[in-house]
DNA sequence: TCAATTACTTGATATAGGTCAAGTAATCAT
DNA sequence: ATGATTACTTGACCTATATCAAGTAATTGA
């Protein structure tokens, strides 16, 4: 796909909102979008990262799929879910460490090759700064992860995962129960028992929408990092004091 | 501990060995090294990294501690073991995350406060480098942590943590069973029995030195990127093509 | 719009690894 | 050197979640 020069600025406008790109202007800008290169994949597909692609920064503009390692038994783990807006670099990996990305929708993908990256990095220190913090971000979630799948019980994965959507505001599974309890490191079933567990304290989710009984049934699954975003955050109805 | 000008020396070049540091020429260094703060933790020692702690980069100089996350009821993970050359860091990271550092041994840490190492970032850019390289390596080995803790039995855990020290040559367990079982989310229990069980596939563990009856019985449980490091890589005795 | 596919649920059963207990071996501190 | 503590092992038993199966509900695509 070449991009029209109308498309062009709608993707300059859309990566300009990318937390990758914070403080970077628009003309600074411009130049690394020039390198860009468009893919599209199709739902159901996926795609290994070879070691040709493993240099590259990779970011969502649309569609969704998810990061996962299989083994040989064909058991996967999901390591990310990315939708719009995310982004996953390998670039700075062993080319021996191989993911895979399972689209589950049709998606979009803007990449740009590791030495384009590099160059930028090079010249632009508020980018360099910027991918400091998109790979601690990184770690941090992984730590997390990691720690509510050996930590939790599958009521408390199941919690754990649907407090967000009350503290960000919409109440809603962004994704399909398979693709969570997948995330979550649990089977279909075990994620439905889970669930069938939340309803008898109050917690119902119908058609993807969470309904609470009192409004904060939830709380006691949300860690700090969550709550730190939510608007009862160290209230006195908050459990982190 | 105020450093004489003889440890300063040593810590110098402790210091220049570190790959955070690589490519930085020795007076560079040495302004840097001004800052430095040096702490020593005593063994059973539990420190959790506060508001304040969170805003530096800790550089272990000796000992041995483990990064863990606990949780109400008392059960832990641990997120990474931490020795000699190790480094940490939680300035990226949200102030509300709080891990905790368990100290095994007595241990010496060097730390620079976040603003240095800012300063250091913005001055050198082969510094900044050297970060990126490190978040990226934490990234990765968490990714990998993650699929060996939920996509391998007991048996295959422990293979795959021994054959690291196959790889290495040391045929060494680097850290005492139980230290080892917790970084492999399983029970001392569950470790000893794993152990049983691979010494009928010709693997024996006597006081930490590893014995194998062909050489290769390890092969199996290698990824790799730890493979990638192995003499036998790629070879037609690797299992990895 | 309707058949086909995929997503989800619920029950019965299996199992890997955890827990508890009791012992031996190794290490530490005085 | 020795008593105390901690590390490790082994067996019996338990439990949370996986697996298998069979069904219903929802979504997709021609």
């Amino acid at each position: 796909m070449i991009p029209t020069k109308n498309h062009f600025k709608k993707y300059h406008a859309f990566l300009a909102g990318q937390s990758l790109f914070k403080g970077i202007s628009e003309d600074e800008l411009s130049v690394f979008v020039q390198s860009m290169k468009i893919k599209q994949y199709h739902k159901g597909e996926m795609v290994t990262f070879d070691d040709h692609s493993h240099a590259n920064l990779y970011i969502v503009y649309e569609g969704l799929f998810k990061l996962t390692k299989l083994d040989e038994k064909g058991d996967e783990i999901v390591l990310s879910i990315l939708d719009k807006n995310s982004a996953v670099t390998p670039m700075y990996f062993s080319p021996h460490y191989d993911v895979c990305a399972e689209f589950v929708k049709n998606t979009t993908v803007f990449h740009f090759s590791g030495s384009d990256v590099r160059r930028f990095i090079d010249k632009y220190h508020v980018f360099s700064n910027n991918i400091i913090q998109f790979l601690a971000d990184s770690v941090q979630a992984l730590m997390i992860s990691a720690e509510v799948l050996q930590l939790k019980t599958a009521k408390e994965k199941v919690g754990w995962y649907l407090v967000h959507a009350k503290i960000n505001n919409t109440f809603e599974l962004p994704y399909s129960k398979t693709l969570v309890a997948a995330y979550l490191g649990m089977k279909p079933e075990s994620f439905s028992r889970a669930l069938a567990e939340l309803k008898k304290e109050g917690v119902v989710l119908e058609n993807k929408k969470i309904k609470l009984e009192n409004g904060n049934e939830l709380c006691k699954y949300c860690d700090r990092v969550a709550g730190s975003s939510c608007s009862l955050f160290q209230t006195e109805k908050c459990i982190h004091n």
